[in-house]
DNA sequence: TCAATTAAGTGATATAGATGAGTTGAGTCA
DNA sequence: TGACTCAACTCATCTATATCACTTAATTGA
């Protein structure tokens, strides 16, 4: 018979709607002609996975229950799946099953933090709050936090020490909207990473992050705070942290004495 | 039967040596017990490509053929395929054929340049080489390059300009045994990037890079070519470039001249 | 001659099933 | 009770096959 299987996804596939083994809503509804199966099966999970039915740290069904419930083989599924675990959003353990990725301290550091020392040991940095302030965007800001200008927001100031001694000076600008509730004490004394509070209080989830690099001269703030003399050169890092669909989460202005340590860049796996 | 089609491999194997379907001498030699198959395929190909008989550019044969050679299902075949082609070894066209990947100008620029302008902009830099010169290795050089002290070098400096404009000082060192043969003229009149030179010219490929990022003060010589004042701050990027089993090929330290341009970071997709 | 069609090649996607390996917990037996 | 066995579950690997989409070159036909 000519009829293929992957036509049972097309409209003008010859087999009657709600004939004999249904297909899932969830697969017949939102299906396209020209996307892969297994990219919107992979969407399908992404949806299902921020829209919190799969939690963070949440095994998710067993490959053979989830390749049932959206109505595709165990190759397909298996695929999708191996997409989300390339992109960290899940974790796969032989013999126990796949998790929702968790965003405990460990991970945090080695995806995220990028300083290290001078001989490229990594260290753990202590911070310190120094200011927690509301304001509205500037150009900048909102065209990286893709809001409109003037955007309430909240803005953060961090100090990081490695070893007790002030490295990293961090400003961070978040929008009020997307973190309603929030105050200084919540953010100074949350228990792990700022990104695990943003998922854990807040059900918002930092997979990436883009930052532009620069040597700048360091001002009469910052040079008070790293304890170097005003106009000494630092390290700019402007970062974006984006969510699911490159949605932006935070953009973070950090200033790094680099006298004694560096930014690391591995691009071993990266394009 | 109790005999797995994976026991094919093991030495245990109940099928005699050279009986019908004969396995490829490729496989049945170098087979070990814990690997999985397609990380044998996936090394026999790195080997294949790393000793020349698929040059760059060229077309390895199709998948089938490729599974019949290795005696493995076109399914093992594209797994080790898959990795390859995510390590940016190999490239794959829908219809025309799998390559091995080529240097070419826009990929490198893509995949080693990071230096892009504030907007985001993305220019070709142009190059001009201001030394070329033989020395030994120093402790750093030398360790960075994987060999002793002492070791001869070819240390070669060159100027990029952006739009015109110097913006960054490269200092290049590679091991002259690894480039025997390198003449200044052949390294200024290259068709070609860098990289190219190195891959077409002395069958060296450049995978991956590591770097190491941080601010200084641009010293007389740095500030005299960048046009900026002595002391202004600089980017200065060390890259270790690797080849294929994280052999160091090249070891260059740059100075950026931030002011106008910046270095992108996308960890969009990197572990 | 030259444009359109066709056929054969390629990789891309999808299915179905078998086997292997690691984990867990219920049940067994001393 | 407590150590052990074992079954049942998980993901990991591998095979085999089929169809679709894309590319290229040969063939056809005006």
């Amino acid at each position: 018979m000519s009829m293929s299987k992957r036509s049972s996804r097309s409209p003008s596939s010859t087999r009657a709607p709600g004939s004999g083994t249904a297909i899932p809503p969830s697969l017949s509804t939102g299906a396209r002609l020209a996307v892969p199966l297994y990219k919107e099966v992979k969407r399908l999970m992404l949806e299902t996975v921020s829209a919190g039915e799969w939690p963070p740290a949440s095994a998710i069904p067993a490959e053979k229950a989830l390749a049932a419930r959206f109505g595709v083989a165990m190759g397909t599924l298996r695929k999708a799946v191996d997409e989300l675990v390339a992109e960290n959003i899940l974790v796969r353990q032989q013999g126990r099953g796949t998790f929702v990725a968790r965003h405990d301290r460990e991970r945090m550091m080695f995806h995220f933090f990028h300083i290290v020392g001078a001989d490229g040991s990594k260290e753990t940095p202590t911070v310190q709050m120094l200011a927690f302030q509301r304001g509205k965007a500037d150009a900048d800001e909102a065209d990286h936090l893709g809001v409109a200008a003037g955007e309430p927001l909240f803005r953060i100031v961090n100090v990081l020490s490695l070893v007790g001694v002030p490295i990293i000076v961090d400003h961070i600008a978040i929008v009020q909207a997307r973190f309603s509730g929030l105050t200084a004490a919540r953010f100074r004394d949350r228990p792990n990473t700022i990104y695990h509070l943003y998922q854990s209080a807040f059900g918002i989830t930092v997979l990436r992050t883009a930052e532009r690099l620069r040597a700048v001269s360091a001002d009469a703030d910052a040079a008070g705070v790293l304890g170097v003399r005003t106009g000494a050169p630092l390290l700019q890092i402007r970062r974006t942290a984006l969510s699911f669909n490159d949605q932006p989460v935070e953009y973070r202005c950090s200033l790094v004495n680099t006298a004694a340590h560096e930014y690391f860049s591995d691009l071993a796996k990266a394009g």
